[in-house]
DNA sequence: CGACTCCTTGAGCAGCTTCAATCGATGTGG
DNA sequence: CCACATCGATTGAAGCTGCTCAAGGAGTCG
C-alpha cells in the first residue's frame, strides 16, 4: 500500500487470480505524465499498479495541492466514495496497471478471493491514511522527510552492497506537497541529511541510505 | 462519517436491518471516559455509534498524540487493518453503540445489505481521511479551526433561530490534536472568530455560528 | 471555600515559509 | 561542439505563523 509511515514490507499481492482473468482484469499501459483518472470521474474500475509509479493528488479551490499518496507496484488505487474518484491519478513514469471492474469490489463479481483482497486493500488504505494524518499533524519537517525516505527506501529501494538505494521518480515539489512542506524545506532537509552522513545523493533523484538506523531514529523524532 | 472537511449531511444509516438483528447487532453502552478498544487489540467487532460521541486517537512513541476522528451517531468505527485496531477509541460522553461481528464486514455473515453498508462506510472513511490529510497538509491554523467548526456545526449542530448551535463534547486539547495545533492556538482562533462576530461562545463548550457564510469563507482560506 | 481542571491571554522565540538568486543538468539551435 | 535557454534543485536572507513558557481567569466538585 502506498507510501506511508508504516514501513512493513508487505508482499506484492497478485490479485490476478486464474479465475478472475477473463472477467475482471484488463491490463493497460500509461505513459509518464498521463492521467489514469481525474477527481470527480465516475468510478468504473479500481486499479492495481503492476509496474511504475503513480501520484494521487487533490486540489483545493485556491490552487493549493496535496499529494495523497504515491502508488507503487502492488498498490490498489481508485477506491470510490459516492461512486466518484476523489483524487487525480497521474503516472510519474511509464506505468502498467491492471483494472478490475468496480463490481469486483462491491460484491466480488463471481470471484470471492478477489473481493476479499480488494476489501483488505481498502482497510489497509484507511490505516495508511491515518498514518499520514499522524505524520502531518504531529511531526516536524525533518521528521517528515526522514519518515518519507525511510519508508520509501525500505519498501521500494534495492540493496547496494550494505546500503539501500532508490531512484525517486517524483520531484521535490511532489514530495513537499506529500509532506505538507515547501520544496525549499524538503531540499534543505535532504541537504542536512547528506551533510550528517545519513544519506548520499547521486544527482537529485537517486539517494542511498548510508545509516538506516540514524534515519529511523530521526523519523521518530526527539523524545 | 466522522468529522472531516466534507460537510455533506449524510442521513444516519441504520444498519440495524431486520434481518441482522439476531445475528449481528449487540447493543452496548459506554460511560464517558471509558475505552471501547485500544490500539493493537484484535478486532472482533466493528461498531456503529448510535448515540453520544467517541474519540479515536493514535499515539506516537514519544507521547505525541493525534486525534484521528470524532465519531458521531451513524458513524462506523473500528475497521480492522491486519486484524487489529490501529487507534484507541474512548467515549467523550455517555455513548451507545451497536456491535457487528467482523464477519459481517468480511463476507456479510448472511446479510448482504449489511455487508454492502459496511463496505460503503469503509470507502467513505478513506475519502474522509484524505480530507483530513488535505487539511493538515495545506491549511493554516485559522483555516483548520474554521473548517472544523463549519463541519461539526453543519453536520451535528441544531438550529437556534436563524443560527446554528452546537455543544462540543471534546476539550480544546482534543481539537488541537485533531487539527495538528496546540490548545493555545485553537483557543486564540476561537477568540478571533468571536471578536470578528462569526461565532458566539456560551461557555467554552457551546458555540453558535452567527455568520456561517463567513465561517465557510474562512475555512476555504485566502486565494 | 479551596483545589482542581480547563480555557484564555501575553510575551518571546523557533521553525518554516517567502522571496530571490545561483547552481546544475538537460536539451536545442547555430 | 559550444553557446544559450530552460527547468528543477539548492542556498541565502528576512519575515511571519504558530509554538513554548508562563500567568491569570472561569467553572466544577469535594
Amino acid at each position: 500500500m502506498y507510501v506511508t509511515l508504516s514501513a512493513e514490507n508487505r508482499p506484492i499481492q497478485d490479485l490476478h487470480s486464474a479465475q478472475s482473468v477473463a472477467r475482471n482484469a484488463l491490463p493497460a499501459r500509461l505513459k509518464a505524465g498521463k492521467h489514469l483518472y481525474h477527481e470527480g470521474d465516475e468510478v468504473e474500475y479500481v486499479y492495481q499498479v503492476v509496474g511504475g509509479v503513480v501520484r494521487l493528488t487533490r486540489m483545493l479551490e485556491n490552487g493549493r495541492r496535496q499529494v495523497i499518496a504515491f502508488g507503487y507496484p502492488g498498490d490498489i488505487i481508485g477506491f470510490p466514495a459516492d461512486g466518484c474518484h476523489h483524487a487525480d491519478c497521474e503516472a510519474l513514469v511509464d506505468t502498467t496497471i491492471r483494472a478490475y471492474r468496480r463490481a469486483a469490489l462491491d460484491h466480488g463479481d463471481g470471484d470471492p478471493d478477489l473481493h476479499m483482497a480488494l476489501l483488505q486493500a481498502a482497510l489497509q488504505e484507511i490505516s495508511a491514511m491515518q498514518d499520514h494524518v499522524m505524520m502531518l499533524g504531529q511531526k516536524s519537517a525533518a521528521e517528515r522527510v526522514a519518515s518519507f525516505l525511510n519508508v520509501i527506501t525500505s519498501r521500494h529501494g534495492e540493496n547496494q552492497g550494505v546500503h539501500r538505494r532508490i531512484a525517486l521518480p517524483m520531484c521535490r515539489n511532489d514530495i513537499a506537497d506529500f509532506l505538507g512542506l515547501t520544496t525549499e524545506t524538503v531540499s534543505r532537509s535532504f541537504t542536512a541529511l547528506r551533510k550528517a552522513g545519513v544519506i548520499a545523493l547521486d544527482g537529485a533523484q537517486t539517494i542511498t541510505v548510508l545509516r538506516s538506523d540514524a534515519l529511523l531514529e530521526l523519523s521518530r523524532g526527539a523524545d
